[in-house]
DNA sequence: GCGTCCAGGTCTACC
DNA sequence: GGTAGACCTGGACGC
């Protein structure tokens, strides 16, 4: 579902972001998955990351980003006037889903002890690309779970098409939690294809729509991490798993996030490919603290970082 | 082409 | 606290 941008009646501006000096944004662009999931979308080749973005006052435009030495170059597509206050609000809509703000030098600092992670500070890697709203992150979690990746981008494109406005550029950008909370288990299941999931996303849209979850303040929580991954688990359909990765995309990186592809990549790596237990993945990684959960996951992924990501 | 089996996380009931 | 079965979809496999 690539974003389009050759209707002529579209305008097109043009941002730039400053971006810290530890900071590599093609990197966080291919942290994990989500650069796959409308209303993201990307270009390995051209190394580019789309993103459709709702503004306050209900415009829907497109984004295409491309990253440099210091900065973050932003093309955007709109069908009306951007305002000075759209403007605000794209930077700062972007700048959350790549980070911008986020501290990561102690993390640096951290890898730097240890030969083998050294490249992560060289590199500048370490935050994880996250979407505008926690409400979307937890979505897309759900919808992760006990599935291929295809059918996960299959719930995804299906909730965002059926709930989501349109843009003008093409696509659509991610419902908001009173447009879910709309819907019908029916509908979720029979048009979306998410299965047994329908409940468990109807009703975490329908406790944040009506202001009982307000998972948005997670992100500035004073909660511990025990505490907030303790609420995030509290979201039917939100296990160990996706509760771990929620809690990474909130700035919290204690958890490991175990699923099957982490557990068979641990085995690759260090055990010749024999399963292991659980415990014994969280021993190994206990060293690391409260950044345990990044480096596990930059563990798993270093071929990636090796392979895709050499500048 | 059809039927069967299995993988994938989480929930609930039960022990 | 631990375990078994159900949930749903799509892919792999055998016929």
């Amino acid at each position: 579902m690539a974003v389009q941008y050759n209707n002529a009646s579209l305008a097109t501006y043009r941002l730039d972001l400053l971006t810290p000096p530890d900071f590599n944004f093609w990197r966080t662009a291919y942290s994990h998955g989500w650069c796959d999931l409308p209303p993201f979308n990307h270009n390995v080749e051209e190394r580019t990351l789309d993103r459709i973005l709702r503004l306050s006052d209900g415009l829907i435009i497109a984004c295409r980003l491309r990253g440099s030495s210091r900065h973050v170059h932003l093309r955007i597509s709109s069908a009306r006037h951007l305002t000075e206050q759209s403007r605000r609000e794209i930077r700062t809509q972007i700048r959350s889903c790549l980070r911008l703000d986020e501290d990561i030098s102690a993390f640096h600092t951290a890898a730097r002890r240890y030969h083998h992670f050294r490249w992560v500070a060289r590199a500048g890697a370490g935050r994880l690309l996250r979407a505008p709203t926690v409400f979307e992150d937890i979505v897309k979690m759900i919808c992760t779970t006990n599935c291929s990746w295809a059918l996960t981008k299959t719930m995804v494109i299906n909730i965002s098409r059926e709930f989501g406005d349109p843009c003008a550029a093409g696509g659509w950008a991610f419902p908001r939690p009173d447009q879910l909370a709309g819907s019908t288990e029916r509908v979720l299941r029979q048009r979306c294809k998410t299965g047994y999931r329908a409940p468990f996303l109807l009703g975490f849209a329908e406790l944040v729509a009506s202001g009982k979850l307000p998972v948005e303040t997670w992100r500035r929580s004073s909660l511990s991490t025990p505490e907030l991954y303790k609420s995030v688990c509290s979201v039917k359909g939100v296990g160990p798993y996706a509760a771990g990765n929620i809690v990474r995309l909130l700035g919290r990186y204690d958890y490991l996030a175990l699923d099957s592809w982490v557990r068979k990549k641990f085995a690759e790596l260090h055990t010749r490919g024999r399963k292991v237990k659980d415990s014994t993945i969280e021993r190994a990684f206990a060293r690391y603290g409260e950044w345990r959960g990044l480096f596990f996951w930059l563990e798993m992924t270093h071929e990636w970082h090796h392979e895709k990501f050499v500048a």
